[in-house]
DNA sequence: CGAAAATGGTTGACGTGTTAACTAATTCAG
DNA sequence: CTGAATTAGTTAACACGTCAACCATTTTCG
């Protein structure tokens, strides 16, 4: 019999697994994980936005997007410009260091994700991302609580 | 479009939500989450073990587990004494402090589980931890190699 | 208008994990 | 039997995330 506690184990390794591989693989362009987890969002999005945005779309903490930012700032990859209109806020964009790298980095993201998927379905994978979702809800029930 | 980074995001998602779910409801016990596993798997498992044999069943790297007994030492919820038959060896066991709260410990964890089960059938989490299971049959094999 | 609340970001402290490199004991061959 | 390889555990360095507390600006509203 199977049980919660199984899926927890294998959804872990599972999560390690994958960011242990893109590690490797982002390692030659002397990058992390983190840094390229940002990295391809900047890119596949196409446009500079406030590390707010990174925060919501990435679904990772300020001080997590904020350091991040820091390293890539300062390997060149990206530049803080001031937000015209609001000075709290930082605009982030891609330097042409980080667009030269772009097509690399997303083929190491492209290789993980269909090594993840194969022998796997799209049906298969539609009914998956439908139970995580509501596990999730159950979780952010809870956590709304109080 | 279900895309497997979408899977991804999902279940990242899930597990630390997971995990701060537990860390919260542990944190009146003193406990940590990552001492609350170690906890969990000896109370469940029933007896003594060395530090090996929880690196393989918890599936976390050895110095994590070094830590973690170091801590759950400290606060005096296990103790490790020599192998008789192995002097590398520690056999790690539960004290009478552990077990007392023991019941306390498996009632989080089993809050969660709950939790996270409602509306979800047993067929639903077979389907599930098989296609996990194949996924991360694809990464160890990718790991396997060289 | 002006004080209170909300928002964008940073910093500090810390939790949890990893790899790499090491010691000490055990096992396996030649 | 002894030298080489393996195994149990630790330590150091670091990756990546969290929360709490803090500025500095907006925004909201009495």
């Amino acid at each position: 019999m199977i049980e919660i506690r199984d899926i927890w184990l294998q959804a872990h390794n599972m999560i390690r697994a994958g960011r242990q591989i893109i590690n490797k693989n982002l390692r030659p362009l002397g990058l992390t994980s983190a840094e390229g987890n940002i990295l391809l969002h900047l890119l596949t999005q196409g446009r500079e936005m406030g590390q707010e945005q990174l925060v919501e779309q990435l679904d990772v903490s300020k001080p997590a997007i904020s350091r991040t930012l820091n390293s890539l700032e300062t390997k060149g990859y990206v530049s803080r410009h001031p937000d015209p209109g609001d000075k709290r806020a930082h605009r982030v964009q891609l330097t042409n260091k980080a667009l030269e790298i772009g097509p690399a980095v997303e083929k190491v993201y492209n290789h993980v994700y269909t090594l993840a998927m194969q022998g796997i379905t799209q049906e298969e994978l539609d009914y998956f991302i439908n139970l995580f979702g509501r596990m999730s809800e159950n979780f952010a029930q809870e956590q709304a609580k109080e």
